[in-house]
DNA sequence: TCTGGGGTCCTAGGACCC
DNA sequence: TCTGGGGTCCTAGGACCC
């Protein structure tokens, strides 16, 4: 291998959530491990947000799957141990894993709750890296009380590739040169963005592997899958360079908040109750970074087959008002909804620029006024908890006043397809 | 008795302008 | 009114990730 080459290490925690809880219930006292049994985490039913989050090796072993709901996971697994999640937890746990990296380097890239990417080039020489992975992976074991799978390789692809090879708490490489050994015969939906709609596609082509697609013509790629096709080629042969970006955040492009209710909702009123909930956080989180929006997006998912529609509007002056942003949520539901039932609702505003540039249109309502309501509920939100205070119109109805991960939880850069 | 919630990026089609 | 092209902006939907 060349020396220039970089060293990038993909750590991953093996059925996060289900290890953090499982971790801090032996910390306090349990006598069962949650890892030994079948076991997962999931939401409630009773709010219909029931659906498996992680799970335990022996639950894997039923065929449950991530995602799924839990009735289907227990028609597998009758004795499953479901646990309810607690992300404040699972933030703790994330938090104390990159903490322990940095005191490896500084170039830590947080990936997701349970990923992390960390740039050991100029660090140590390539020959010590199995060495070296063992000895973090040791290390979060002993210290943090979960296992990881640490991928090791030249580019933060194969690194992330690399760490699926072995399970759990293992260190495995995919170096360039190992890629048709380790990489190839693997079934093409396993490599890196193909998901269900490609994997389709590509096994109706008669390409099974990954080592069947990085052979592939890539003008015939280009011509089925577009610009997509060249991602497709170019990670089944390796071929990735974006950077260990050790900045806290890339630039966020949209915030967003949604719910499923549970319950059915069938009349307007219920539904702008709703609308406001999420609007109130979405105007929140806008407001904490500092930003204003000039797109307003709304999403409906319908109760009968699940399947879902949105609107979107474009607005001449950036706002970050919460009733603005209401205003607009309303007028979009009312253009949109077709009448039936609902099951779950989305608001979502994007093409964001500073607040400070924002001027207020001579036209618009005087949001002025709003908005210095907006700062005084969000500092009283921010000493005393986001249920100190709410508007008055949700006494009694039973729909949470706030709707929404707010800060940390949400605070996720998520991958994009350019790693 | 019932499938979550947070994101990013890309594409197609229509409106509109030159 | 015919013909055509190029470009931008906006919207809806679909792909993928964790």
């Amino acid at each position: 291998m060349n020396s220039k080459e970089k060293l990038i290490f993909h750590v991953d925690v093996n059925s996060a959530f289900l290890s953090f809880e499982a971790v801090y219930r032996l910390q306090h006292g349990a006598k069962v491990d949650l890892r030994d049994i079948p076991s997962a985490v999931a939401g409630s039913q009773a709010t219909r947000h029931g659906i498996i989050l992680a799970k335990s090796a022996p639950t894997k072993k039923y065929g449950v799957k991530t995602g799924e709901a839990i009735w289907e996971a227990k028609r597998k697994c009758p004795h499953l141990v479901i646990i309810p999640p607690n992300y404040a937890l699972y933030m703790c746990c994330h938090h104390s894993l990159v903490e322990l990296l940095k005191g490896f380097t500084d170039r830590v890239q947080v990936f997701s709750i349970d990923e992390c990417f960390i740039d050991m080039s100029g660090v140590i020489e390539a020959d010590q890296s199995v060495e070296t992975a063992n000895l973090l992976r040791e290390r979060i074991k002993k210290e943090l009380g979960f296992t990881v799978s640490i991928g090791i390789s030249t580019n933060k692809l194969l690194a992330k590739m690399a760490s699926e090879l072995k399970k759990p708490d293992a260190v495995s490489t995919l170096f360039p040169e190992e890629i048709p050994e380790k990489m190839w015969p693997l079934p093409v939906e396993e490599l890196y963005m193909v998901g269900r709609a490609t994997s389709f596609k590509l096994h109706k082509m008669g390409i099974d592997t990954i080592g069947s697609l990085a052979k592939c013509d890539l003008n015939l790629l280009k011509y089925k899958f577009k610009s997509w096709g060249k991602l497709l080629w170019d990670y089944a042969n390796g071929i990735e360079d974006s950077s260990v970006s050790s900045a806290n955040r890339e630039t966020i492009k949209g915030i967003g908040n949604s719910t499923t209710i549970h319950f059915d909702v069938e009349d307007k009123k219920t539904a702008y109750q709703i609308l406001l909930s999420l609007a109130e956080t979405v105007g929140m989180r806008l407001r904490f970074e500092g930003l204003c929006c000039r797109v307003v997006s709304i999403s409906i998912k319908k109760a009968d087959d699940l399947t879902s529609y949105s609107h979107q509007l474009k607005i001449q002056s950036p706002i970050d008002s919460t009733t603005a942003i209401y205003e607009y949520c309303k007028q979009l539901f009312d253009e949109a909804w077709k009448g039936e039932p609902i099951r779950h609702l989305g608001v979502r505003v994007s093409d964001l620029s500073p607040a400070s540039h924002v001027q207020l249109s001579m036209f618009e309502r005087d949001w002025e006024k709003q908005k210095k309501i907006d700062r005084a509920v969000d500092q009283i939100r921010t000493k005393f908890g986001p249920g100190s205070i709410f508007r008055s119109n949700f006494l009694w109805t039973g729909l949470a006043p706030l709707e929404g991960g707010l800060s940390d939880d949400a605070a996720f850069p998520v991958m994009t397809s350019i790693l």
